[in-house]
DNA sequence: GGGCGCTCTAAGCGAGCGCTCACCTTCGGC
DNA sequence: GCCGAAGGTGAGCGCTCGCTTAGAGCGCCC
């Protein structure tokens, strides 16, 4: 019963910072519907049967079906982001920093497919204000892996002609990870992650 | 006026084949709109006002909005699958058709964006039977990339522990360009293919 | 133990959806 | 000059959408 959480990080229990109860259950089945079927193809009762409730019961705890993608968006990011950045400030080599962030960053994409499928491919259906915040997350997840990729080079570790190229392409392989992963297939999220980790250092030249 | 189209591999009208004229107009039309705002998120009165139509003239040439999306999913698939092979089945190295097949694979993905966006991404939208149509073809797709690397692999070109994932990862790293290229940004088609071939060739160890 | 606040429901509003229908125009063939 | 087919329109049907409202259940503090 514990054994799905391990690929995300070690989180025990995700979406544990949404309070109360209720309103986290009603998150938890938008995050479901809206990977299955995509936010527009997702009704509000549909989120709410899920969870259990009536539909009204939806809007005690969100103002509109919107802020509920808002907030598994903006959570989703922020944990995105501290993946990368747990990985891009520990000690060692570059390769070794780019290594754990590719397969730490393709885990929780493999793992918590549904999360990162709400998170990477729903960004067009939020609201110019929201998209504006959450389009400044991923800066700073390219600003990431870019400056470990920008370390490598400097070091003489990687030979990489265009950096911000470059970037865009490992930042992009791993992303598009949480639309063709499943649980159902061959690989295990572990498995992804070290592939991809191998795959990236060698795309930037360090083996 | 013509430059756009050289990025799609020579095609000067694209959607030439679909007749009589309005089916085309209101085809072309569908794709803009499924591109910017999804299929779901798209009304038949969108698609038919973008045509200069009213609303009842889309089912005159089309029996339902999921039609639509099926007619432009086959084509944008059947289009793809025939750059690959044109690549595939050229002569060359192992190293010199892999890196023609990426190169043409992400011009197409980047110079038809927003085709490219509604066959990558909409493929849920569709019924049952005709997603099947499409799995199909994606097969196809996937074997044709495949036997470039066996053969490298084969003729002591590459160096490749997992073919099938590293197929994969080379084909989810072209398919994700359809995600965040536009041709607002910096680069042009032919550049982001010309630096990912490079990239695809480093990950199958050919340099 | 009575009032209060929090949570939730049953019912339903106005709007917009995919799609249809009755009818109108245009135009080549005889 | 008339006709039928092909291609188009305006109006609107039945339905479902996101969301609201009036009120019920229930634990908790004074």
């Amino acid at each position: 019963m514990s054994t799905a959480e391990e690929t995300t990080g070690g989180e025990v229990e995700p979406w544990e910072e949404v309070t109360p109860d209720a309103a986290r259950r009603l998150l938890v089945a938008a995050v479901e519907a809206f990977a299955e079927r995509g936010y527009h193809a997702t009704t509000t009762r549909d989120i709410a049967g899920r969870a259990g409730m009536s539909p009204a019961a939806l809007y005690i705890h969100y103002k509109t079906k919107e802020e509920l993608l808002h907030r598994i968006s903006r959570i989703g990011h922020d944990k995105a982001l501290d993946i990368l950045r747990t990985a891009a400030r520990r000690e060692g080599t570059a390769a070794e920093r780019l290594a754990d962030a590719v397969s730490s960053f393709v885990r929780w994409h493999a793992g918590r497919r549904t999360t990162a499928r709400v998170v990477q491919y729903e960004l067009e259906a939020l609201g110019p204000e929201a998209r504006a915040e959450i389009v400044a997350l991923r800066r700073q997840v390219d600003a990431e892996v870019r400056g470990i990729i920008e370390d490598g080079v400097a070091s003489g570790e990687f030979d990489v002609l265009d950096v911000k190229g470059t970037t865009l392409a490992v930042l992009s392989l791993c992303i598009d990870v949480a639309r063709w992963f499943t649980l159902d297939g061959p690989r295990t999220p572990e498995e992804v992650g070290a592939l991809y980790a191998d795959l990236v250092l060698r795309m930037v030249g360090a083996q």
